[in-house]
DNA sequence: TCTGGGGTCCTAGGACCC
DNA sequence: TCTGGGGTCCTAGGACCC
């Protein structure tokens, strides 16, 4: 069996941890509404009830809920919160992924005789998060990661829901389609004009006529809906690219300042890079318009790099030629993917040129642990940080 | 009402190779 | 004249999740 284990309104309750006197009062964490251009990351069950719900624009939750209480979010927080659960749920299982911040799989398989049966293990588990955390989780246990997933959902806030190995398709038959994970706005709608609202219709379709309508797609949404979809638990996570983006107070079409927060977030991007002793071969860069239309240019290279300047100027030539529309732009951002690991072995030897350099950036990148970001920049950023 | 930032995965077409 | 089939890599766009 698998367990899904989901915190309650995390950023919200490690907050409300900080500052009791947040308690019962509807709040929500998120950019302050006076700096315009945020948004709600995670919102209390008394915000909710005003119709305040996450990514829906602070300044919208803050006209629906007047008196919402806004708070900025506190990642370094909520990171050591977050490995405290991990903790917790390595302690009752070897098999534990953890696949956001706030929730994680784990598989429960051969702790039986420790922990007892599924619905005893949860209570365990249960309870230990709340004794390391003092916080509220739920927790769906069944046969499939993705069953476990929706039970969890199903039994919020501060819940247990165990399904026994063969009630699956009857649990998820009354549900909308939108409870499965992976089914948002878009695709409900797409089934929705194929007649199918719940989950039990999606079942009853069939799995040859799901396939020959909509292909890979209607396989994992059929399997999904009698319980049968697998999903791994995998311990191991590997991240696959690294990114940094910035939406602007306002809008600009102005391409020196567009190139020096790029030079900006280039850096960034790089320093973590190499912090993560990785290289990269593909450059991408994003750009969203005023009007929202969002557009993305890649670039990979032939081989695999780390270092800034040479990155920088791949991502200024991509942006510069991926702008083509007279529209104001109202986000910059910049990834790399295709990442490696940083394997320098060979050119260590036969480059020296580039063995200085990547001696530069690690100085560079030292200095900046030690004295913040800003204490180094280049070029073309530096007029920024001189608090233009 | 006016839309963040960090990610993952999927699809589809074109290039290229065998 | 009409023209394979499969595999892999790359790019663009989109949906989705927290």
């Amino acid at each position: 069996m698998i367990a899904h284990v989901d915190m309650d309104c995390f950023f919200v309750a490690v907050e409300r941890l900080k500052d009791s006197s947040l308690k019962g009062r509807p709040m929500a964490v998120g950019g302050d509404p006076a700096e315009g251009r945020s948004v709600v990351t995670s919102a209390s069950y008394e915000a909710r009830e005003f119709g305040v719900h996450a990514a829906m624009p602070m300044a919208v939750a803050v006209r629906r809920c007047p008196g919402l209480v806004v708070m900025p979010p506190d990642f370094d927080l909520y990171d050591q919160y977050h490995y405290k659960v991990k903790e917790v749920l390595n302690a009752f299982s070897p098999v534990v992924e953890m696949t956001s911040i706030d929730e994680g799989y784990m598989d429960l398989k051969g702790t039986e005789r420790l922990w007892g049966p599924p619905m005893e293990a949860g209570e365990r588990i249960h309870w230990a998060i709340k004794q390391a955390t003092q916080l509220d989780c739920t927790i769906g246990i069944a046969s499939t990661g993705t069953t476990a997933k929706i039970a969890s959902e199903e039994a919020k806030p501060n819940g247990l829901l165990c399904l026994p190995a063969g009630t699956e398709a009857q649990f998820l038959a009354p549900l909308s389609v939108g409870a499965i994970p992976g089914v948002g706005g878009k695709t409900a709608a797409l089934l929705e004009s194929f007649g199918l609202e719940y989950i039990h219709q999606i079942a009853s379709a069939g799995e040859s006529l799901m396939v020959s309508t909509l292909g890979a797609t209607g396989r994992w949404l059929w399997r999904t809906s009698v319980g049968l979809h697998e999903r791994k638990v995998t311990p191991e996570w590997r991240r696959k690219s690294i990114s940094k983006e910035v939406t602007f107070r306002t809008d600009t079409t102005d391409r020196e300042y567009l190139t020096a927060v790029l030079h900006i977030l280039m850096e960034k991007v790089c320093r973590q890079l190499r912090r993560e002793k990785k290289k990269a071969r593909t450059v991408s860069l994003k750009l969203r318009y005023e009007d929202f239309e969002t557009i993305d240019r890649f670039q990979t290279l032939s081989q695999p790099d780390n270092r800034d300047p040479s990155l920088f100027s791949v991502a200024k030539d991509l942006m510069l030629s991926a702008i083509t529309r007279r529209v104001a732009i109202r986000l910059i951002g910049v990834g790399l993917s295709n990442l490696t690991g940083s394997g320098h072995q060979t050119e260590l030897f036969s480059e020296k040129r580039w063995l200085k350099e990547w001696n530069r950036l690690q100085a560079i990148d030292r200095t900046r642990r030690q004295f913040g970001f800003n204490s180094l920049l280049a070029g073309e950023a530096i007029h920024l940080a001189n608090g233009q």
